[in-house]
DNA sequence: GCGCCGCTATAAACTATGACATACTGAGGA
DNA sequence: TCCTCAGTATGTCATAGTTTATAGCGGCGC
C-alpha cells in the first residue's frame, strides 16, 4: 500500500521544510510508485542510467565507489528524507552505488519527469540544487576529515553527525539509536582499516564517550565527542523533502 | 574594460556548452562587473553571505577549509570557466573560502538575482545543478583518493585530473601547462605532510613520469599516469558555463 | 546438531607516512 | 650588499595505522 505524500510520515518533521497541500499534491503527480528492499540490496549501481529516483522513507543505507583494485569508499550514510539518484538525474548516470542496510521503503519517481521540475516548478528545482549543494558541504567535510583528522578525531567526527541526524529524525530513545551498519563500512567511509576502527571504537567506549554495539548507538555526551572531533553538535538544518 | 558576455573567451572553447545569443544577452544583465585580484587574495571568506558570485575568467585560484586546530584542507583548484559562490547563493552563506593562486580576472554576478535564474530560466537553473552534482562527484572521487590510494597513487591521480582539465582548457603546450600552486597546497589537498609530498613528486619525477618545476607542470605519459593513479585520463564532460 | 559464514575482537610484526631538523635557492626590501 | 622569507629538497627517527593471523560468537542452511 503505497503512501499518499499528503500522509507522508516524514514531512511532519522539524527536519524537513513543511510543504503546502499545493507542494504535496504536486509531488504526488511524480510519485510512480513504491519500493521495498531488503538489507543487502542496491538500490542503483554506479554507471547506471536509471530510469528511477527515490526518496528514501524508511530505513538505511550506504552510497558508495569502487576502485579498479577492488577497494571501496562509503561516501554517506542514507537516512530517511534522503533523495536519491540527483546525478542520474542531471548528469544522466550515477557515479557512485546505493544498497540498503536494513529493510527500506522508499518513494519512487520518474527520471523522465525530472526536467519538469525545473520547467514547472522552479522552488521545487531551487530545493534540489540545495540538496546538492548541502551534498557538496558533507563531502567537503568528510574530505577534511580524511586529510587532517585522526582516526579517533575521525571517527568520533562521523559519530557525532550520524548522531546529530538521528535526533533531528527522531531516532534516538533513551541515548541510543539505530546504527544499522558494520565496522567495515565505518572503516571504509574513514579510510581506515578495520582492525584500526575496531581498536579506535574500544578506544571511544573506554573513555565512556559511545558505545555502538548490536545495532544501536549509544552517544552519553555528544558536546564532549563532537569536541573531540573538532566540530560541533549542531543540529542540521532544515531541509526539503522530495 | 569589462568583457561582454557575448565576446567570452571562455564559452568558444570546446569543453564549454555553447550558448545562444540569448542566453549570452540573458547572463550579460546578470552580470554586474569584473574584479581583479592579485595572487594571495581571498575572493570568498568560508561563513562569508557574500552578496556576490563569481566566474572565473582567466587564472588559478584554491578553495580550501580549515579547521579549529589550525590545519587546513584544500577542496578543489579553480580553473578559468568555473563558477565561485554557488553556496552562497543557494544556502545562503559559503562553507568554504576560495583564493586567488595567480592573477585572477572574475565576472561578478548579483547573488539577489541568483533566485530569477530558477524563475525565469529553468535551462540555467538545471545548468547550476548540473554544475552542483559535477562538483559533488569530483569530491566523491576526492574523498575516495584520500581514503583509498596511496600517497603515489593520490599525486598521480591529481595531476592526471589537472593535465586533463588544462588539456581541455587549452593550457597546455609542448606538453606542459602552468600549475601555480605551491606543493603544500597539494600536500593540503590530498592530506599527506609537505615532506612526504616533497618525496613522492621526486619519485614521480624519477620515472620519468611527469616534472612539476617553476610552476609549470609537465606530464610525459598521461595514460601511465592515469594508470599509476587508478584512473583514466578522460578528457572532463562539456560543462555548462555561467 | 553440524558446518559455514559474517562480524567483532585482540595480538604481533611491519611499513607508509609524519615530525623534526637542516640546507639550498631565488626574490624582495632596506 | 646583506637579511629575511617562502618554497623546495633531503636525511633521520618516531609512530599511527596496516596487514596478517587467530579466536569466539551468533545466525542460518541443511
Amino acid at each position: 500500500m503505497a503512501t499518499k505524500c499528503i500522509n507522508c510520515p516524514l514531512h511532519r518533521k522539524d527536519l524537513f521544510k513543511t510543504m503546502t497541500v499545493e507542494e504535496l499534491t504536486y509531488m504526488q503527480k511524480f510519485k510512480v510508485g513504491e519500493l521495498t528492499v531488503d538489507p543487502g540490496t542496491p538500490i542503483l549501481m554506479e554507471g547506471s542510467k536509471s530510469p528511477q529516483l527515490f526518496t528514501a522513507l524508511t530505513g538505511m543505507g550506504i552510497r558508495n565507489t569502487s576502485l579498479e583494485n577492488g577497494e571501496r569508499q562509503v561516501l554517506n550514510f542514507v537516512f530517511p528524507g534522503d533523495f536519491i539518484g540527483l546525478q542520474a538525474g542531471v548528469l544522466g548516470e550515477m557515479k557512485h552505488s546505493v544498497e540498503a542496510r536494513t529493510h527500506m521503503r522508499l518513494c519512487v519517481f520518474d527520471r523522465s519527469e525530472f526536467w519538469n521540475f525545473f520547467r514547472s516548478h522552479p522552488s521545487r528545482a531551487f530545493d534540489l540544487t540545495w540538496l546538492a549543494a548541502v551534498e557538496e558541504h558533507f563531502l567537503g567535510e568528510a574530505l577534511t576529515t580524511l586529510g587532517q583528522r585522526s582516526a579517533l578525531q575521525a571517527i568520533a567526527w562521523a559519530l557525532t553527525k550520524v548522531f546529530a541526524r538521528g535526533k533531528a529524525l527522531d531516532m534516538v530513545t533513551h541515548g541510543e539509536m539505530p546504527f544499522p551498519f558494520t565496522q567495515r563500512d565505518l572503516a571504509d567511509a574513514l579510510g581506515l582499516s578495520l582492525v584500526h576502527t575496531n581498536k579506535t571504537l574500544a578506544k571511544l567506549k573506554e573513555q565512556q564517550l559511545t558505545n555502538w554495539a548490536d545495532g544501536m548507538l549509544r552517544v552519553n555526551d555528544l558536546e564532549a565527542l563532537a569536541d573531540l572531533g573538532l566540530t560541533t553538535a549542531d543540529a542540521p538544518s532544515v531541509r526539503p523533502l522530495m
